[in-house]
DNA sequence: AAATCGGGGCG
DNA sequence: CGCCCAGATTT
């Protein structure tokens, strides 16, 4: 028995699914291949690579007897270059101890360098039928919103959470389908920006589109904005030759540290006259004729 | 839990 | 320019 929201989702999929070459194979090889380059790379951006590759290795002993370098040349321009180290290293390793034939337990397929939990469980249920739920960002967008979910979604307790109810969600004949869908929903649909909850098939139950927090969620633990900091120092020589210093009491990372007497910006221009006026009226020290050039 | 790894598309 | 993308790994 399948809850509302498979049920929708999977009518829905029947009829809307993107179309795509490594949904027309259940080879582990390629599902892995595609999965590898997907990693944080659009479907658009990586499609043509991923013809290339299979074309260039269609199967793991290709891939494992290539140079390492051809291997590189073909992911030039992707970026996240360890991705194609970790494949090459893989698939020779799958060559030499899994006698050429791709693991086929979500613990082994765990293992392999480059596979973490979304990949193993994408290979699990697309390439065997498993019913391994994937998370990715889409997963995660989809389901903070359909059940309103106000914690940052990336946080592992909440993706405890959220995995805890795909497994109870995820049907076991058709595992795959469910996995696919959800990530066509997070792609074409449940967009980042202006999601289009007009064509979403499970509007209707959605929270947020309820409550309409869409804008809002899914929630993200809040990035630390970096500020860029600029430091002018001064090279104040007594005409005996002594250098001065201070010692900083500002509260940061060198607080208590020496330094030359210097004055803080936010943008690396040099500083104004005025500014310049402005340390050395507050420190008391004046220039003299030979003393520094103030522009 | 946060930093790091890249290149590209898009508003 | 900032955000985001079928995340994994290291610190």
């Amino acid at each position: 028995m399948s809850s509302p929201f498979s049920k929708s989702l999977l009518r829905w999929f029947d009829t809307e699914k993107r179309d795509l070459p490594w949904k027309e194979t259940r080879d582990p090889y390629k599902i892995w291949i595609s999965e590898i380059i997907l990693q944080q790379t659009r479907v658009a951006q990586g499609l043509p690579y991923y013809l290339q590759f299979i074309t260039r290795f269609p199967d793991v002993i290709a891939l494992a007897n290539a140079p390492q370098d051809e291997v590189l040349k073909l992911w030039e321009g992707l970026g996240y270059y360890s991705r194609a180290r970790n494949l090459h290293h893989t698939a020779q390793l799958i060559r030499d101890e899994y006698n050429g034939k791709f693991p086929d337990t979500y613990e082994e397929v765990l293992a392999l360098k480059g596979i973490g939990a979304y990949t193993a469980a994408a290979i699990m249920s697309f390439a065997y039928g498993k019913a391994y739920p994937v998370l990715d960002g889409n997963v995660k967008r989809v389901v903070a919103r359909y059940l309103g979910i106000h914690e940052a979604a990336d946080l592992p307790a909440t993706q405890k959470t959220i995995m805890a109810w795909l497994n109870g969600e995820i049907p076991k004949s058709k595992a795959d389908d469910f996995n696919q869908a959800l990530l066509d929903l997070g792609a074409t649909v449940c967009l980042p920006q202006n999601p289009l909850c007009n064509v979403c098939p499970v509007a209707l139950d959605c929270v947020a589109q309820k409550e309409e927090l869409q804008g809002l969620l899914p929630v993200k633990s809040k990035v630390v904005k970096k500020k860029d900091r600029f430091f002018h120092y001064f090279l104040i020589i007594h005409p005996a030759g002594q250098i001065l210093i201070e010692q900083r009491n500002s509260k940061d990372i060198w607080q208590g540290l020496y330094q030359f007497p210097m004055v803080e910006t936010n943008t690396d221009k040099s500083l104004k006259k005025t500014e310049v006026q402005a340390f050395f009226e507050e420190t008391g020290f004046s220039v003299g004729t030979d003393g520094a050039k103030i522009d």
